[in-house]
DNA sequence: CAGTGGTCTAGACCACTAT
DNA sequence: TAGTGGTCTAGACCACTGA
């Protein structure tokens, strides 16, 4: 079942495989999920290898422990955890709802100008805006902008049918490292007013955001304009573990 | 330096310790710390336990590790985390910005009602509502509520002065486990646009926040008025730790 | 090359929970 | 009492960094 040859590392691939498994349902939220001695034995692998797996999972909201007792799964939350840095369908998905897209403005090379919040502004950034609808109401206009030299040949890429994120990590092996975004409430220009189905004026959330990588600090910017009148943005926010 | 006989870990202990010294300049940003090896002989402990409490650094985004290098103290963000779980005040104070804290309602029992998102809807609860300054502006009205059993004899307590996270720290001894938070821009009503200088029917961010505590989920319950023209809110999300 | 962090093992003792 | 998670040790091998 696992693989000690592959580069994954074994508590990776056990993380992966109990997620599977909680997502799937084989292990249904209240229950019990095994012990971590015999995880360890079905494994063939070390304790603190089964608890280093479990870590992430309870980091992610997945499990909880309780001493004496035994880990559980979590009952998963009522919401859409829309401002996580996994990327705005992950966020939709983990809650069943498929999220429509529309592109609005298709990847392309721009110099940015006159936008000094924008990390990018004055240099060539890539750049796309895509409308995201839930149960065919427009919800959420995004205007992505990404590192040009960090993400060469990434207009080689087909992006269609692919999460943005995912893109980011299979093909340039970047994870984020941290974020920062902030908030604010704005009106809307005519153009997007209109991609929203509202008209011009109408406040709506405003979330801009920065993504860090390790060695390239704002390498991702974002600004999500959102609707919040039909639909609730939510977010959970972690605890420390332990 | 360390105490084995102490009902807090180790590694907690190292962490603590670690901590202040970054806090206090001890090991200013882009200095590399002592490496896990050295700690360990240092304190007289296991490396993996100096790794556990480097852990909880890295997770706070004070250090971060460089496979090779060393392990380096990382430069302070740069903005206002005003949405984490640590409570309001903290979230200025690390800023370095003093806010300016007046009372609304004081605290006192009251039922609530009529408020379906309220989890207290039907119940009594705590009750207070405060007014945040910065730089003499209003800038953000909470209402707080919290469970009554759980927080029994927190009207006896002289909340003057004091963080009220640190009070439920302190006091009762709980540690937030997680939070769900949700964001809506919404009109004011006309009592909250005068304390925030406001006209009625300007719109305004709206935080409701949920916390929840182990085996006592939901038990702090806030809703936060935020003004977002004179000053950005933001948050910094932390990524996974390895 | 020596030193670093990343991963992993095979144990150990403890506090706690359920029965 | 048996089984659980919480903590901790003493080692090991690896990939990587920097001199």
């Amino acid at each position: 079942m696992l693989n000690s040859k592959s580069p994954v590392p074994l508590y990776h691939q056990l993380a992966d495989i109990l997620t599977e498994r909680i997502r799937s349902g084989e292990y249904s939220p209240g229950q019990m999920i095994p012990s971590e001695i015999s995880l360890a034995k079905q494994y063939g692998i070390g304790r603190p290898t089964v608890r280093q797996a479990m870590d992430t999972l309870v980091r992610k909201g997945l499990i909880h422990r309780r001493r004496g007792a035994g880990t559980f799964v979590k009952r998963p939350e009522a919401k859409v955890d829309l401002f996580s840095l996994a990327g705005t369908s992950q966020a939709f998905l983990t809650q069943g709802i498929r999220p429509g897209r529309k592109m609005i403005s298709p990847l392309c090379l721009k110099t940015v100008e006159g936008d000094p919040e924008n990390p990018f502004n004055g240099h060539r950034a890539f750049f796309l805006s895509r409308l995201t609808l839930a149960q065919d109401r427009p919800i959420l206009v995004e205007d992505i902008f990404l590192d040009a030299e960090l993400f060469l040949g990434l207009d080689k890429i087909d992006l269609r049918d692919k999460s943005l994120s995912r893109v980011v990590m299979d093909h340039y092996y970047l994870k984020p490292e941290n974020g920062v975004q902030t908030f604010k409430v704005e009106a809307l220009s005519g153009t997007r007013a209109k991609l929203l189905g509202l008209t011009r004026k109408d406040p709506v959330l405003v979330v801009k955001r920065e993504i860090n990588f390790p060695d390239a600090p704002g390498a991702v910017y974002s600004v999500l304009f959102c609707r919040t009148d039909t639909f609730a943005f939510s977010q959970t926010i972690p605890g420390e573990v332990s």
